[in-house]
DNA sequence: CGATGCATGTAATAAGTTACATGATTCC
DNA sequence: GGAATCATGTAACTTATTACATGCATCG
């Protein structure tokens, strides 16, 4: 099976979130406020606006506002089935394999009793427990004595620092369980 | 110009850290220890080492040791050009646009002593600092008050989560830094 | 009036994934 | 003897980047 894209999604979230979205002000999203998950070009974004407005998940929506100016930009917005996708998308289980979706999918939940969102924070926590395991038998494995450490010190460097950045992850999450669940 | 590829690169410190490497036991590699940082299948792998071994970049050696059993695999070296153009690599500094490398470049830094070891610190510090302050500004002009946590909530969430783990990095950065000074 | 930003699109190229293909070895 | 692992390679396809291309608007 072909892998399964990741791009259309993100582009129904993104619009979903702001009601109605130009090509351009995508472009600005993936800039200023996703670039740390995934990236897109414009010449991939203008494309697969199109080929989602054929697959019927968008509509081109003209804003009446735009008076008499040259310059305006194609809106879309969500159709019934687009939301639909974006949804069954959203609810999606993480596994070891997406868990790089799991940035975009919190960041795509708006409202904060949103019922995916508690999920989806306890499988990012049960897969960076795992990795957290993981690392840490690595390290065992890899250096066990300060011989190995010597010789291979910026693996080493690496591999502890991934080992704090995933606790790191871990307490956060944890802590934000925590207070979803006190109210 | 066309992108700067990394994959070769991968290669040379991969190979140059363990003296030589089958491509075989470089698959074993990126899925154990960098698949965080970057990864690449089998068949990319293979016809890269063949072309760099065109390139002069590697030379394949085959192991003494290797008997009479069918099974030999090929084992690369790293030429003298080929340590060349991975001590080059190293020592190119890193820029907003290159920051993802900062994780592969620590990795093949194998002596503690290397001379590559606190510039690449340093300059990936400086990237995290303005990293930092980019998302808290950010925090300020899209989230000034508590109506637009509530309204993108997800996205509150992923911000702030993104000032955490880079000020987590920061740290990390610094305290490593001051242990290096002191020796 | 020139630079930057807004706004969209396509073409050529490069890179990466999946599938296809083969064969030996080792463990149970 | 069958499954998993070792070991390498190519072909077909998908995805992504860079370059090419155009034109208006705004600011200084």
């Amino acid at each position: 099976m072909p892998k399964k894209r990741t791009l259309p999604y993100i582009l129904l979230g993104l619009i979903n979130s702001n009601h109605q979205l130009s090509g351009y002000q995508i472009m600005q999203e993936f800039k200023n406020e996703i670039s740390d998950f995934w990236t897109a070009s414009h010449s991939q974004i203008y494309p697969e606006l199109q080929r989602m407005t054929d697959d019927g998940w968008l509509t081109p929506v003209t804003l009446s506002s735009n008076s008499d100016s040259k310059r305006n930009p194609i809106y879309y917005q969500l159709t019934t089935t687009g939301q639909a996708v974006l949804h069954d998308w959203l609810a999606e289980p993480l596994t070891t394999a997406s868990a790089e979706l799991f940035p975009l999918k919190l960041f795509f939940l708006d409202q904060p009793d949103s019922p995916l969102l508690k999920p989806l924070l306890q499988q990012q926590l049960q897969l960076s427990t795992e990795r957290l395991e993981y690392l840490k038998g690595r390290q065992q494995i890899v250096f066990p004595t300060d011989a190995e450490v010597q010789a291979h010190y910026g693996h080493y460097l690496t591999l502890t620092r991934g080992i704090q950045r995933e606790r790191n992850y871990v307490s956060w999450l944890t802590e934000l369980l925590n207070n979803l669940t006190e109210n």
